[in-house]
DNA sequence: CTTTACCCTGTACTATGGTACAGGGTTTAT
DNA sequence: ATAAACCCTGTACCATAGTACAGGGTAAAG
């Protein structure tokens, strides 16, 4: 299957505006065209662009992700240094993740507060939770 | 203990400007001051700003954060649907744990590839992740 | 064969989350 | 009593990640 950009954008959920950008900044690679100039992109380009999303969604920057598909592209400028880079983010990713089920918790006591199910009033766990930050290290 | 805007900076471990840029658009509220005008903190304002700090780390927005500090702050306009927020917020969060946990794998997969501990010159497993994305429903 | 729906490039604009002065007053250490 | 170190407001600027035209060419459906 080969995709028109609009086609592309409408597959990964996206602005045909956005697969140009991502053109531009180099995490797209310039696809073949048309005798036209029409864009014309492979199956393959639809799961990078879903992997973009994906990662993107959990807080990494384009710049990040960029270098990680450096390995997709077996490009040796961005697997420089990769195994430090991936350390880094291995830490990075367990410490939210263990961010994220405190959070978890701290968002879930706090819906049981929530009277009628709409609103919230009055929480005593919110004391909680700013003496938990006094007590934690960052 | 109380502070001045660059000790409570420092503190926290931000700009000065940061804090009066929070001041300006409603996360911190407006400090008390000295004679001649100078912002004086509580130590209340150091866990405030840890709790904004842990929380945009993890992806939350100033909005949102803004919106949860509603709470802290017993205000009833951001106390307004705290529940449709919470529940929301409480699947997005659950969902980026889990998602966050497959990263952890590809990127500790990915690892175990770089050859001497320095650089990744070729790994089978990048195929693997890019059919994972293939395959998974986003 | 023309209208509508695409596509192109290039440039400008947007929102978010800050950061950096400029110009002027205050406090503190010497 | 004066320099260094701090504070103030206001405005301008920055990076990131897009989004929105303008002006002009192409493709396909009626």
């Amino acid at each position: 299957m080969r995709y028109r950009i609009s086609e592309l954008a409408e597959k990964c959920s996206v602005n045909k505006e956005t697969i140009r950008y991502y053109e531009r900044v180099g995490l797209l690679s310039k696809p073949s065209r048309t005798n036209a100039g029409y864009r014309i992109y492979p199956e393959e380009t639809v799961h990078r662009m879903q992997f973009i999303k994906r990662m993107q969604d959990l807080g990494f920057s384009l710049a990040e992700i960029d270098k990680l598909l450096g390995v997709v592209d077996k490009d040796n400028e961005r697997c420089m240094d990769m195994y430090d880079f991936l350390n880094q983010k291995v830490d990075e990713v367990q410490k939210k993740i263990s961010d994220f089920k405190r959070i978890e918790r701290m968002l879930i006591n706090l819906k049981e507060c929530c009277p009628d199910e709409k609103s919230l009033y009055e929480c005593p766990i919110i004391d909680i939770l700013m003496n938990e930050e006094k007590n934690s290290k960052m």
